[in-house]
DNA sequence: ATGGTCGGCAACCGA
């Protein structure tokens, strides 16, 4: 089996390099972040022309996230409303026994900001939701954008950035938690070595070219998977290619 | 080298 997360920047803006991947990769799962289409708008039939089944929970303008997979998915839901806002930021199925949890995490503007106690608010409300819903000795696949890099080898500059957002230590405690829940970040148990990223800030003159970027994409498993876990690749092609989104497709192959 | 990102969506906001 073989599953993939994307951050997409647009799944319109994105679909030749999407289907072209699909094309290529014929991953069995697709989890796309940033979406940013309406549901009425979604381009379903280019999706299925391509083979796959979709999933999807968008808005306007903003977030949107979907699923695609080779088999439809059952039990889907798309709710996870925190402070009371219901952003596209979450949608989950279930593949047979398989339950698959796709999000697009708050990226949190500024800590000290109100945006950043959202994005703590959001993910602490994330682990309750997985803690309730799931157990540790069932195979779950939680992947998508957490917009946090976990250590010093996941982002070009730790110094420079250490405190900021997306590497600030309330972040990472809160990851850890998923941790200690039972996932395992399935990229970190294949490769041990730093300056492997999956998104490159389109900001920074050059910053795919001279590898700053950041680690801020994940596919996490409870044990029964990750023990079946075969290999992990980011897909730098990907980023490579004419009009890229900033981020780039994280894969990871089970037995 | 006197410039320097995208996408959505129609003036800027968010990343």
């Amino acid at each position: 089996m073989k599953v993939a997360t994307f951050n997409a920047n647009s799944i319109r803006a994105r679909l030749p390099i999407i289907l072209d991947w699909l094309g290529r990769e014929a991953p069995d799962l697709l989890f796309l972040q940033e979406t940013k289409v309406q549901d009425v708008d979604f381009p379903d039939n280019p999706v299925e022309e391509a083979g796959y089944h979709a999933v999807f929970r968008g808005q306007k303008t903003y977030n949107g996230v979907a699923i695609l997979s080779k088999s439809p998915l059952t039990d889907v839901e798309t709710e996870l409303p925190v402070q009371g806002i219901d952003e596209a930021r979450f949608i989950s199925g279930r593949m047979g026994t398989l339950h698959a949890v796709n999000v697009y995490v708050p990226q949190g503007f500024e800590v000290g900001s109100n945006k950043f106690q959202y994005k703590l608010q959001w993910l602490a409300h994330l682990l309750e939701h997985v803690a309730a819903h799931y157990e540790p000795s069932s195979p779950l696949l939680l992947a998508g954008d957490f917009n946090v890099a976990l250590t010093d080898l996941d982002l070009y500059d730790p110094e420079g950035f250490r405190g900021e957002v997306g590497f600030h230590p309330d972040e990472q405690a809160i990851l850890q938690q998923f941790f200690g829940w039972g996932l395992v970040d399935i990229f970190r148990r294949h490769v041990k070595e730093g300056n492997q990223y999956t998104f490159w800030d389109y900001r920074i003159p050059n910053g795919f070219k001279r590898n700053m970027g950041w680690r801020i994409d994940y596919i996490l498993a409870t044990a029964p998977l990750a023990e079946r876990s075969r290999s992990v690749r980011i897909d730098r092609e990907a980023r490579a290619m004419e009009k890229p989104s900033d981020h780039t497709f994280l894969v990871a192959e089970f037995d």
